[in-house]
DNA sequence: ACCGTGACTGACG
DNA sequence: ACGTCAGCCACGG
């Protein structure tokens, strides 16, 4: 029974292995974790992420690509520049190509 | 212990 | 195709 340890520390030690370049949903996430139902909560705990500095929190978006968190970031922007600076492109706070960038955990 | 909130998702009309 | 509703889990007050 470590799943019901730390539920913040499973969603940080998911978020550390997606590869540069790449991005997942809070739903994959949390289906990796067996928590499918608790989308909410991944992005809860990537809230408090923001103290660990090994968690890229910002390859982490909703299931559309969208950069739903990126207010939570220092700046507006920054959630976005750290996301081009890995080589993806963002329009409208959206990730373009989101299908090709995506990465399963599950996989 | 109860209620409200939230970086979500899937289903319905 | 688009907008709205409800369910789900964890945390703080």
């Amino acid at each position: 029974m470590q799943q019901q340890n730390d539920f913040f520390e499973r969603v940080y030690e998911v978020v550390r292995q997606i590869p540069f370049g790449k991005v997942t949903t809070y739903g994959s996430i949390a289906k990796y974790l067996g928590a499918a139902k608790s989308a909410r909560t991944v992005g809860y705990a990537m809230n408090a992420a923001h103290a660990k500095p090994d968690v890229p929190a910002h390859r982490v978006v909703n299931r559309i690509g969208l950069l739903t968190g990126k207010h939570h970031f220092g700046g507006i922007n920054t959630m976005q520049q750290l996301l081009e600076a890995e080589g993806h492109v963002i329009v409208d706070d959206q990730i373009q190509q989101f299908d090709a960038v995506f990465w399963n955990p599950n996989a």
